[in-house]
DNA sequence: TAACAATCCATTGACGCCCATGAAGAACCA
DNA sequence: TGGTTCTTCATGGGCGTCAATGGATTGTTA
């Protein structure tokens, strides 16, 4: 398995601590694990966006796409450079989620992890709820569009 | 035989395990077997949609057309992958529901898996025996508009 | 030395894995 | 054709392992 995929559920315990779901952590150490996972808040939602290296390449691909020095260059840079934080996992797993971070995605007593091929997203179980009805709602609309896929009457 | 067929019903147990039926999983076997099935709630039944690799595939094929990063994709992404789970089956062929998976379903004794090609669904007996027999009414009015009998009765 | 952070250890509960049983169907033989 | 055996599945239960969580301990820095 190389992708991440499926949501969990986990506690922030009193020091702040998380465990990453253990699927997720396999995905990680396959992915050319280097000590730490990238994390940001998410541009269009109060979530947090993290992933390991191929998320970072990624984000690189995407800038060198962009002329140096053009404007939209710089933006980019700052919204997905500038707010980036490298998280460390200990010995079990876990993670410790800044207080900045948290307070963007919402986070309380709860992290809903959730796999998103490249990257996975921490939601707060609440909020998270929220987004899933909506989207669901946005995918009975985009059906047609996708055509085939969803063969019954 | 590659194509997920005719319906099956099977109990849950104490541990809430399930058997797959074994037409199913050999189906399961021939598409590239991983570990595990690809299971997420029906978008517009009270059931569950699943399926092996194929069907991850096609979920995947959805996103492929859409830009990284783009607002769209982050919100289908999480419409299409938010909602998976995993569950891997366990030697005797059987899976695990979750619990979100079962209030879903409304399953609580007995599972109906129901074969529909691609992917295949799991019921509630009742509910499934309900939805089959408004199906079966609606045949029997389409028969009558178009007229000409083939006469049973 | 106090406060904080990082590492280590312990518990518990869930899950994967193994084997046993029994029923139903298929194949086989008389 | 009738009976018998063998195999395949569904189902139930026991057990060991691993992951998630909480707490303690050590190290670090002001």
């Amino acid at each position: 398995m190389d992708r991440f995929v499926s949501t969990f559920t986990n506690k922030i315990d009193a020091k702040g601590r998380v465990s990453i779901p253990a699927p997720f952590r396999a995905v990680l150490e396959g992915d050319g694990y280097a000590g730490g996972i990238y994390c940001y808040p998410s541009l269009d939602a109060p979530a947090l966006d993290a992933g390991g290296e191929r998320l970072a390449q990624k984000i690189d691909g995407l800038l060198a796409g962009l002329p140096d020095y053009s404007n939209e260059r710089d933006e980019l840079s700052v919204a997905l450079y500038g707010d980036v934080q490298i998280l460390s996992i200990d010995g079990d797993g876990r993670i410790v989620l800044p207080d900045s971070l948290r307070a963007h995605a919402g986070l309380q007593s709860n992290v809903t992890f959730v796999g998103l091929g490249d990257k996975f997203q921490m939601w707060s179980p609440e909020r998270f709820e929220d987004r899933r009805t909506k989207a669901r709602e946005k995918v009975q609309e985009h059906r047609k569009l996708f055509g085939s896929g969803n063969g019954n009457s």
